[in-house]
RNA sequence: GCUGGCGUAGCUCAGUAGGUAGAGCAGCUGAUUUGUAAUCAGCAGGUCGUGAGUUCGAAUCCCACCGCCAGCACCA
């Protein structure tokens, strides 16, 4: 039967029978067949050793392609697998997944791999592209694919099979002696894979459940050319350069030490950066008709009961004790948000009511979750509930969804994801309330042309969640800003207000935050900006570098001048050279330097360098007053 | 919490057939009065994470604990 096949140009070949896909890239170049490593057809992907049998529009793909790119990663983690079972014949294979920028392969073995066996590995990887094995696309009955894997001791594969639906097609790809199971595509042969490395080794839980054995990870980076490699690897490095704990301690902006793991002493010059944001944040909060309130730090574990925390964090908690009495820590501030709710007698005229809170927290985190600042056990959230009707819920949390895009305007964030997450399988609540906050929440997002991703069941117990996650400078994900409807929390702990019609209702609470906590906002801007705080945050805003004690007088002066207009400033009367003054305010990251000379001190006038080397010249003090307050005051 | 790695001066790091510690920077003292990213010299600085053990002798070897780093799990 003849058919014919589109390219993405649009033109036609036509084929008198069916066709392999490696024959058709021939057919089209040569060059072309040489580079092919899959194709796609009907928007699947298919090996190159796909027969193409109807009509059908038909790509080829490249290295140079995006899929391309991920089935070389796929194909590499098998190339891993391959020469850890030639090296290691006892090991046991997993899963071998793509990942952003490579992939990974999980083992199960009864020792753990060696930094020293990671290049042996990479070694025979190698060793293993160069015999340049064609890599062969196998469908076999599941009878037949359980009995092999069982017969080869790789117990993990015939769990793995046994969980793929009764209906899908087995397939098994071979390279050599090496088989394993998988969906494909992949190379043709494994002499396309050769710019790879092997990164790093890990513990990972089978099944990422932790009751699970923990397997060992091997992870990979893999690229289509050399320099993309080590244009990567360099990436990598320059990344870590940017750690906020590194930056912290060259700018001395906080510590943290054995006795308090996971909480933070603020030093004078990080303490300016937490509260230039908490300040910034409070304006921006009253300005929405937030009103800010405190509450105690530990509460009587009653509380924390009928909170419903106690059954579910209590562990996280952490607990103390007076008089008999036991008390919490408080992990979170709308419980007693809800008592100041409670106080008085509340009319829906009341509603919306916006509560505001710099709440310091703490929770129990497990050890292996801390992270310098972005993962702490004490930390302050720009906390705040809203209390207020249902038809009122797709108001406010529009205008909180605006109120945060403003807020990171004013960062420059320009990589920030938002995520959904729905209801979680432990939950309170009717199925029908959670139909309705689900909804609310997604009509939010739809009526502000808001993309986001969907994280099924990872909503709170008491509520879906909308979340702004940011990445730190390795491009991990931290959650920051969130938005979580509770229709459960209020009722529980006696909330209500008197209707229209002279009822009581229970009024909906709205948690939320934008920075999350201001610890981990603080990490995630000094890895953003490298350090390089723009001026109306850095916590010093210009110094005064004098050229000779001669100088000491004038240089005074100005520094008095610059601190009665608001401005953070340092003066450096040193008996040192210029340039190491520059050099060591530069290192400290100090948008601009004064150099204060002989010439400056007789013209009554001031030279201008900014972080960057660039001279701007001589002005006067007031000239140079006004420019920072400018660029203070636009955030720039 | 789990797996692995790591923990030496204020900071960055060196220090293995086990013989009781070293550099640079910072600090202090002195000299230098200097024009846009490091002036010179001298001095001082460490219970080698903590505890217990092996040994004539431990930063080094064994064990336990604490913390940090990476990943996993967790993240109200």
């Amino acid at each position: 039967m003849p058919i014919t096949l589109t390219l993405p140009d649009s033109s036609q070949r036509h084929y008198d029978a069916p066709v392999p896909i490696y024959k058709i890239a021939q057919d089209l170049s040569p060059s072309l067949a040489k580079c092919a490593l899959a194709g796609k057809i009907k928007g699947r992907l298919v090996d190159t050793s796909f027969i193409v049998k109807e009509n059908t529009a038909i790509q080829i793909i490249t290295a140079q392609d995006e899929e391309g790119l991920e089935i070389l990663r796929h194909s590499s983690a098998h190339l891993l697998a391959h020469a850890v079972k030639e090296l290691f014949p006892e090991a046991q294979v997993t899963i071998g997944p793509v990942i952003e920028n490579g992939f990974y392969y999980d083992f199960s073995c009864k020792t753990p791999f060696t930094s020293e066996q990671l290049s042996a590995i990479e070694k025979r990887m190698h060793e293993i592209v160069k015999r340049n094995l064609p890599i062969q696309r196998l469908e076999w009955s599941r009878e037949k694919a359980i009995a092999f894997f069982k017969e080869i001791g790789e117990h993990y594969k015939a769990e793995i099979i046994s969980a793929i639906p009764n209906n899908e097609t087995l397939s098994l790809y071979q390279q050599g002696d090496f088989i394993d199971l998988c969906r494909g595509p992949h190379v043709p042969n494994t002499k396309f894979l050769k710019i790879f490395k092997l990164t790093k080794i890990a513990g990972a839980y089978w099944r990422g459940d932790s009751k699970n054995e923990m397997l060992q990870r091997i992870y990979g980076t893999a690229w289509t050319t050399k320099e993309d490699l080590e244009k990567y690897l360099t990436a990598q490095e320059e990344a870590e350069k940017r750690d906020h704990r590194k930056i912290a301690k060259a700018l001395d902006l906080f510590h943290i030490q054995e006795e308090g793991p996971g909480m933070v002493f603020w030093h004078p010059q990080g303490l300016i950066l937490y509260r230039i944001l908490e300040n910034y944040i409070r304006e921006k909060l009253t300005a929405q008709g937030y009103q800010e309130i405190r509450t105690p730090q530990i509460l009587d574990r009653s509380l924390w009961e009928k909170s419903g925390h106690w059954e579910k964090f209590h562990k996280d908690m952490f607990i103390t004790e007076s008089e008999k009495h036991v008390f919490a820590i408080k992990p979170m501030s709308c419980p007693a948000h809800i008592q100041v709710f409670n106080q008085g007698l509340k009319s829906y005229r009341d509603l919306p009511l916006r509560f505001a809170e710099f709440g310091c927290c703490h929770r129990n985190e497990p050890s292996g979750a801390l992270h310098g600042i972005l993962r702490t056990r004490a930390f302050t959230q720009d906390d705040g509930h809203v209390f207020c009707t249902e038809e009122q819920i797709q108001e406010e949390a529009t205008r909180f969804i605006h109120l945060a895009q403003d807020i990171y305007n004013d960062f420059n964030f320009e990589d920030i994801s938002i995520v959904l997450s729905t209801r979680p399988a432990i939950h309170v609540g009717t199925e029908e309330m959670w139909n309705k906050a689900e909804k609310a929440l997604e009509d939010t997002l739809k009526q502000n042309h808001i993309p986001w991703k969907l994280a099924p069941g990872d909503g709170a117990f008491y509520g879906p969640k909308i979340g702004f996650e940011m990445k730190d400078c390795l491009g991990r994900s931290w959650g920051c800003g969130t938005l979580q409807l509770d229709f459960f929390m209020p009722e529980r702990l006696g909330a209500s207000y008197v209707a229209q019609d002279n009822t009581h209702k229970v009024p909906v609470m709205l948690h939320r935050a934008i920075l999350g906590s201001l610890e981990r906002f603080i990490g995630i801007i000094i890895e953003h900006y490298a350090g390089i705080l723009p001026l109306w945050l850095a916590p010093v805003q210009t110094s005064i570098l004098t050229i000779t004690d001669k100088q000491a007088v004038f240089a005074n002066e100005i520094h008095q001048k610059l601190q009665i207009a608001g401005l953070r400033t340092k003066i450096d009367l040193r008996n040192e050279k210029i340039g190491f003054k520059i050099r060591e305010h530069t290192l400290q990251r100090v948008p601009f330097l004064l150099i204060i000379g002989e010439r400056e001190a007789s013209t009554q006038t001031i030279s201008v360098r900014t972080l960057h080397g660039k001279d701007l010249g001589s002005m006067t003090t007031d000239a140079f007053c006004q420019l920072l307050l400018e660029t203070v005051a636009s955030k720039n």
